[in-house]
DNA sequence: ATAAAAATATCAAACGATTGCGAAAAAATT
DNA sequence: AATTTTTTCGCAATCGTTTGATATTTTTAT
């Protein structure tokens, strides 16, 4: 069965297709009663407009795309869920593409996008993407690039992102109120320059503040390295009193661990981590943790991409506050 | 900056436009010769074929779309990015949109995949999802459709899902295998087909290989009601020895509780799930599960619509097998 | 040297929709 | 009744690509 076209209505009603076209789009040209009769012999045929010939003859498609380094991630996943959900309300559709955080398979997605001519794209840096000429391209041909969560230093654009730096001081003031003497403090991944904020940010605040606490800073990749450096530090005779976890892989490490030394929390050890709150609500007591939403992330990055596709660039970075959640486990 | 065309490089090539276009696509009509040229403008002209003019001449779109309920979800997302995987490697894209289990939402998001003409949609019911039409007009225009995880018990579709049956009785097999005496089976939403499915299977296999085990079924839809669920029961003087969580989140509220309570996993309490094991590994003990894996399950899906798009429509149900992950807490 | 065959490149018509411009018909004005 | 205005609609070009048919040139065979 093929699909019905302005020019199977335009036939069967002894009609052109222009005036097809412009009574099924209310111009003020057509008269009421043309109007009636094409609206309803294009719902008895169920028309649906062909958006390919639609792009090709306004020269503007109405999708978006995303690049995420993995769709199966609980931070990325409510970021496209926000994304997508906001889109739909705005008539776009969005195509959603993963980077596996390897470069090469970043730039076989920009290719999709390009050929597809998205009309925007949000992208997520994989760790190691050094780069952005393509990027850089893509703003030269007015497609505008809003980059989130892992975003290039360089300003020449738009970003959104949480305030890392806000998120780790956050959870620094609460080690601190605390009145944590041995802090271990386990970042991700070294290379990220969203570690390289939370990190220092942290690092700075608890010199400022607090001097006298011992801290050890350690980086883990995986929930596995976490585990391993939860459990060495652990085994130590003079054991830590709080431990602060950068992300979700990070905390479910180092809660294993935990779990199977069967250490108290919080009386034994105290918790706190950075996530969008999933993970640590799994745990008795909750884990505190300071939040930052993917979802809320994602609703600022449309309005972005809608500001500038709208007006002139607005090559700003803008920042989705954090707050601290109360778990129980500090 | 505007976009390289066929039309551009020709100009500049002194070629006819077809040349270009036969000489991009390695046709045997074109000498050598011209095809490095036009292969070096082109390259550095940064030309990228318009995936709508193409689509449009050859009716015939490289884009899959995606429905699920929530894209932000352990099963669906793991789903998405099998599917997304696969896809890429065999030049498609995908357009993923979210019901959000709300049968109006389902519709529109169809709308915009056959304004976009994918050439097949993989379908996962929204729970109240009552109308199947859509979906046969759409098979009837030749657009295959793929229902997954929640499928329709029409058999005019193509399905693929996981083994429900199987997966319940393997949990049931070792519920008995550890001598459970009384057992506290929580399911999911009662008015899935899903849930119907496992739930009979599991009752059937208790009742025909340990009749004496004393069973209590119970049915959640969220955490929230899973947790208070285990807290009647773990409150009462029998207490239960046994509880099976037939989701992710049943058993995140179960094991809320567990913890809260401080009752001993597995000693005091056997725990068994069915899920894809993120959850289940979180916590210590690990939660023994029986494992059904969206990975591979958008894997055979994708399989799936190759087969329908290529040959003959083969309307089957294929399942994933599933297997037993012991995880420790029984 | 001439006809036949092979190689190479071009023409032109689609695909489905939008839109400026002009034309015919109907209504309003003089 | 003649003219102007308004309403209603059609013509045709265009977007970028593909592709069957055709034309031109070169090579090979006779």
């Amino acid at each position: 069965m093929t699909n019905t076209t302005l020019k199977l209505l335009a036939q069967q009603l002894q009609l052109s297709i222009s005036t097809v076209s412009r009574a099924l789009k209310d111009h003020p040209d057509i008269s009421a009663s043309t109007k009636a009769k094409v609206n309803a012999l294009a719902q008895s045929l169920d028309y649906e407009p062909n958006a390919y010939a639609i792009q090709l003859r306004t020269q503007s498609s109405k999708i978006l795309g995303v690049i995420v380094p993995a769709i199966s991630n609980l931070f990325y996943d409510s970021f496209i869920a926000a994304v997508e959900e906001e889109s739909r309300n705005n008539g776009y559709a969005v195509m959603i593409l993963q980077s596996s955080h390897n470069p090469e398979n970043e730039l076989s997605n920009l290719k999709i996008f390009r050929q597809n001519r998205v009309s925007g794209v949000f992208a997520c840096l994989s760790s190691s993407t050094e780069n952005l000429e393509v990027y850089q391209k893509m703003n030269e041909r007015e497609i505008p690039v809003v980059f989130f969560d892992i975003v290039p230093k360089d300003n020449r654009f738009t970003k959104v992102r949480m305030a890392d730096e806000r998120c780790a001081i956050m959870a620094a003031e609460n080690i601190i109120k605390r009145n944590a003497k041995k802090v271990l403090a386990i970042f991700g991944d070294e290379g990220l320059s969203i570690t390289q904020k939370r990190k220092s940010a942290f690092q700075k605040f608890m010199q400022d503040f607090s001097p006298k606490t011992h801290c050890s800073f350690a980086h883990a990749a995986s929930t596995k390295e976490a585990e391993e450096i939860m459990k060495k530090f652990a085994d130590k005779k003079q054991k830590v009193d709080t431990v602060f976890c950068m992300t979700d892989e990070i905390l479910i490490g180092v809660m294993r661990k935990i779990q199977e030394l069967q250490i108290k929390v919080p009386n034994e050890i105290g918790v706190i981590s950075i996530s969008n709150g999933f993970i640590p609500n799994l745990y008795y007591p909750h884990i505190s943790y300071v939040e930052t939403s993917g979802h809320e992330l994602g609703k600022l990055a449309f309005i972005q991409m809608m500001a500038n596709m709208k007006g002139g660039k607005t090559l700003t970075e803008l920042t989705v506050d954090a707050k601290f959640v109360e778990g129980g486990s500090m």
